[in-house]
DNA sequence: CAGTTATATTCCAGGACAGGTATTTAACGT
DNA sequence: ACGTTAAATACCTGTCCTGGAATATAACTG
C-alpha cells in the first residue's frame, strides 16, 4: 500500500508522521538505535558505547520506548532493551542510499 | 545496497542522517511536500494550500532547496517549486504503514 | 538493615527552530 | 518612473528539546 498523492492529509496525520521523524532526527538516538541493530544492550552497555551520560541514554530510551520503537525487558537489577520496530532501519537504508547517490553525482561533476 | 549493522557509523555520519530526518520532522514541511506530490506549485499556490503565511512557505521551501529536497524553477515574476527527491515519499509510505499496522494490532488487543 | 549497583526522574540552562510582522528585492504592467 | 504583485529576507519572540547535575527509585549483596 502506498500514501495518496490527491486527498489531502489530515493535520492530525501530518503531526503524527513528523513526530515519528522527530524521533529519529537526533544523533545520539540514531546511534543508541544503531548499536541495538546488532542486538540487545544494557543501559550500561549503551552507556558505554554511546559515551553519553547514563541519564542521558536513559531519558533517549524512554522516549523511543513511549513511541514503540524499542522495547524493554527488566532482569533483576538492569533493563535490556531491543528494536521493535524494524521499519526505521529501512528508513536509514533510503536516507544514506540517496546522501549516496548525490554524493557520486557531485563527484562526477566535479570528476568529468 | 544496506546499511552495515557491525562497523559502528561515525558521528558525521549520524549528524548528516539525523539532518535530513529533522527536514521531514516538521508538519508544514511534510504539508508542502504532500502538496509537491501533486505536482510542481508555485509559492502562492503552496501558501493557498497550505494556509500558512507566504513568508512561512518560503522559508521552508529555502531550507528544504538546500537539502536538496526541491528544486526551484524562476519564471517571470514567480518561483515554481517540485520534487527533487522522490525517496522522501518512499520514507512517508513506510512510516504511514508502521502506524496502520500498530493500529490493526491495538484493536485487534481491544477486540478480540 | 546498610551499602552498592543499575536505572529512572527531576530540575535547570542553553541552543535550535518555527511562526509572525515588517521590510526588501525582483519582475511585471502602465 | 511608478505602482503592483511575487517572493525572499531580517528581526523578534515563544517554544520545544537536548544535555548536564543532582536526586530518587529499585534490586541486589553481605
Amino acid at each position: 500500500m502506498t500514501t495518496d498523492s490527491q486527498t489531502p492529509m489530515s493535520d492530525d496525520m501530518l503531526d503524527l508522521i513528523s513526530q515519528r521523524f522527530r524521533l529519529l532526527a537526533d544523533p545520539m538516538r540514531l546511534k543508541i538505535l544503531h548499536q541495538l541493530q546488532a542486538g540487545e544492550k544494557s543501559v550500561t552497555e549503551l552507556v558505554e558505547l554511546t559515551g553519553a551520560s547514563q541519564p542521558n541514554v536513559s531519558k533517549h530510551l524512554s522516549s523511543l520506548k513511549t513511541h514503540g520503537l524499542v522495547k524493554r525487558r527488566q532482569e533483576g537489577n538492569m533493563a535490556y532493551f531491543s528494536i521493535a520496530a524494524p521499519f526505521i532501519f529501512q528508513l536509514c537504508d533510503i536516507v544514506c542510499d540517496s546522501m549516496r547517490t548525490e554524493w557520486e553525482q557531485r563527484s562526477n561533476l566535479l570528476g568529468n
